[in-house]
DNA sequence: ATAATTGTTTAGAGCGGTCTAAAAATAAGC
DNA sequence: GCTTATTTTTAGACCGCTCTAAACAATTAT
């Protein structure tokens, strides 16, 4: 039997450490689950009791090949509810992810099969993360940051990496969304701020947008 | 902010002490939660704190007004999500009640509006109990026990009075669904057992069943 | 290499929910 | 009415998860 609570520290775990492999230390777990490190240490201990996590005192924390398994299923489960809520419920891609938190404890394995089979076995979720198969298989997403990108280059817009209100409604604004062609015209040195061109008009976004939205070439 | 747990036992109280106006027993509410007398105590106590629940020491408890609009929405919410799972994801009637438990306590407004939407408004979930509309008004179901039926007369069946696994695979074994037609030949005195007619076949049922199946007048 | 800083763990406590065992109140039997 | 049986409440404990404060380990600076 494993806790709601359990599942949100293993989640953290996985995306901290990419995929959970990497060692994740305490405070940054602590600071990812909105808690102290002596909370964040408690609950390590306990993971690594119930073998999700390997820990050694001082050293960090990563998952266990049944870590990992807990983490993609509960992944797959919040990004097919935030698939059904925008493509049945009409909710916006900003409006999904605290609900899917709570929907993604739901402990029923016809119930996500059903979903998968209902919304017709989505690959991705509304911010271009990709949906886990029912074996824990992840399609691998090729992309590259705003900021990376090339100067000159047309791009698409594939996903982002921070799925918060406020960027999201910033990306709204702006008639940024998945699938939109941006073309990289001018990456300022100075503040690494970026001109782009978006359906014919230009503009210019901060560093901070830069990093957090995610293209593939066009 | 209200929890869980203080959720399952205001709706609890409801259901034991028809629609949560009449005094319901320590006893009767630990035996409805699977707890001890003493856990309901406590848990009175919390709800009593609260305005959720009327108390005085050794007198049962019922449910403010605020009590019983918790109640209902999240009565609302389950079987919302009953018919969600019957009428999109194909669970039959007796396998949704489990995760309508769990579901019942997302929190998210929007999302129960829109599932309402989504559904076409229903007005019964899956086992024929009416659904309490946003303001929290019930539709009343006229309905009459099978054991209180009356013999030589037809019926449709509208309802079930246990939601088990085993009651409502029983009814699936034996043709009986919500609209099914049902004549009522003779009631045996003896055993209070009941012969009805179904699609020209007879069929003899227990007292338990009767007593578990409602009907309306055809 | 020693000192200072930062990161991590432990100690001890509180809250929500549960339990068992025992005390108190109510209801039933005679 | 008094006694017994039943119901309900209290007392004290435990588990899961959280916190603050203090101890301890690892890293960085000088
Ligand atoms: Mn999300
Ligand atoms: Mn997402
Ligand atoms: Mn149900
Ligand atoms: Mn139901």
């Amino acid at each position: 039997m494993i806790t709601l609570t359990e599942e949100n520290y293993i989640k953290a775990i996985f995306h901290l450490g990419k995929q959970g492999s990497v060692t994740v230390s305490t405070n940054a777990l602590a600071e990812a689950m909105n808690t102290k490190a002596s909370s964040a240490t408690d609950m390590i201990k306990k993971l690594a009791e119930k073998n999700y996590a390997n820990y050694k005192k001082y050293q960090g924390v990563s998952l266990t090949a049944d870590g990992k398994r807990v983490a993609v299923n509960i992944i797959r489960k919040h990004r097919l509810w935030e698939v059904f809520l925008v493509d049945k419920l009409n909710f916006t891609w900003d409006q999904v992810h605290d609900v899917a938190e709570q929907l993604e404890h739901i402990k029923s394995q016809k119930l996500i099969d059903e979903l998968d089979a209902f919304l017709d076995f989505p690959t991705h979720d509304p911010h271009g993360d990709p949906i886990p198969d029912k074996q824990g298989k992840f399609e691998h997403v090729e992309k590259t940051s705003l900021s990376n990108a090339k100067e000159g280059v047309s791009y698409v817009c594939v996903g982002v990496n921070d799925s918060s209100v406020d960027f999201l409604k910033y990306l709204d604004n702006n008639a940024i969304a998945l699938g939109t062609v941006i073309k990289v015209l001018h990456k300022e040195p100075f503040d690494h701020s970026i001109k782009i061109k978006i359906d014919g008009k230009e503009l210019m976004v901060s560093q901070t947008v830069g990093k957090n939205l995610f293209l593939k070439e066009a």
